[in-house]
DNA sequence: CGTTCAATTGATCAGCGTCAAACTAGGTGG
DNA sequence: CCACCTAGTTTGACGCTGATCAATTGAACG
């Protein structure tokens, strides 16, 4: 890959910073490749190889055991993921595939190790990145821990709204069987707890959710005593 | 803090390899303390000043939110805690305090920080403690979204086991209501479960948990499909 | 030796998962 | 362009895991 050919992902707070000798190093040795939908990347248990970053389409991070599966997290563009097993070089913890159509840059996890020597820039923006993503998994785990399926999926449409440019609507981009396994539940409880949304102030038609009443919304979920609930999820 | 004043904590992960004079500038901004059982250490949402190490005794680590509450974790003498609000200088998401009796080390955060960005060991180091962290915690939540209550309890004493020194004694060292907590279930709950534990090859008296029957438990538990099941859990 | 709080036990109940069937939508081939 | 097929979604009925409530037992500590 030319380093220039991606001029966006310079832009990422994990390369931001960094020499533009360390980014050429690393874009040297990358890959920059279109994968179709639901595509297998990462099975859980084998060794971490790349680090990866999406440019373009989604990933699923989810998980399985003895037959049955979770969702992790969703990793949209420009993110990457899988960056504590590549540091570590560990084996991943979490299996990895595409949702659609998806561009993806692979960076060789030894290549990442190697600027992380030289490169005290790169050194802290990985701590950082790290950093967020494990707060992310905190709150995750608060979440599944101290609130009922119903609550969650009241919290993660607030925090998509946060997210999103409207004032009232969000998309799915998702979905809603992996809506529900992300959030910790069955898809015929997700349909159930959407039915009930609508006594909350939330019309919904297909993927399209409708908020017309946030601070009822807000009542379910009581944010803000806990601080970073609407920041980023975790990736890592 | 004198450096010389608890040797076993330069041999600590994020010590061992930094050099002396950043040992010795974290150790002369240092308070060693003791605090009784239960005392509030952190109240989550406040600002992280301190990075604490456990040199004595044992700190829970918890969240509260909306009258509920859960134990995240259970931080035993060598370990360090909220490493990664100290390094973002960000609130804490999480609550800590002491269980027991117990000896801290507290290291000023912004002198934490302040080697980040002069030592390049002691970045090496936070990445890798950071990402052991998190993936302490993946780890938790796949356990908390794929097994049952009855399950995690069966993972955790061959977690414990694997810890110890013993090969078929665990004895656990915290309250059932706060194991309880942790496994995501009722004091009740756990009760009963360890009842059921008793026809899987466990004998209990009080503290105690007699292991019979590795194998059986092995059995509930199906472990080695997730690598680092038996490693450590977070506390980031 | 009494006070206090954790642990246990029993009874009950609710949230949510499971199973099954009907419905819907998106994609494909005739 | 439409019929069809497949897979996701919804709806209903039912059952189980685990929470709640209440009462008792047990253990630690002054």
């Amino acid at each position: 890959m030319r380093p220039d050919e991606h001029p966006e992902i310079r832009q990422l707070s994990l390369f931001k910073n960094i020499a533009e000798t360390s980014f050429a190093y690393l874009m040297r040795g990358a890959y920059l490749q279109t994968f179709p939908p639901k595509v297998d990347l990462i099975l859980e248990g084998e060794n971490c190889d790349f680090l990866y970053i999406v440019v373009e389409g989604g990933v699923e991070l989810f998980s399985s055991w003895n037959g049955r599966s979770t969702t992790m997290s969703v990793v949209r563009p420009l993110s990457t993921f899988i960056l504590a097993a590549a540091v570590k070089d560990a084996a991943c913890l979490m299996s990895a595939r595409t949702l659609k159509k998806t561009r993806l840059i692979l960076l060789p996890a030894v290549d990442v190790r190697r600027v992380l020597e030289t490169d005290v820039a790169f050194s802290h923006a990985v701590i950082t990145e790290l950093a967020e993503c494990y707060r992310g998994l905190v709150t995750n785990t608060k979440n599944i821990k101290m609130r009922s399926s119903f609550e969650r999926l009241a919290h993660y449409l607030l925090r998509r709204l946060a997210e999103s440019n409207s004032e009232c609507i969000v998309t799915l981009e998702i979905e809603k069987r992996q809506l529900a396994s992300y959030l910790g539940m069955t898809p015929e409880n997700l349909s159930r707890s959407i039915k009930k949304l609508e006594a909350h102030g939330v019309k919904t038609n297909g993927t399209q959710f409708e908020i017309t009443d946030v601070d009822d919304l807000r009542k379910l979920v009581k944010p803000g005593h806990v601080i970073g609930e609407f920041k980023s999820s975790a990736q890592g």
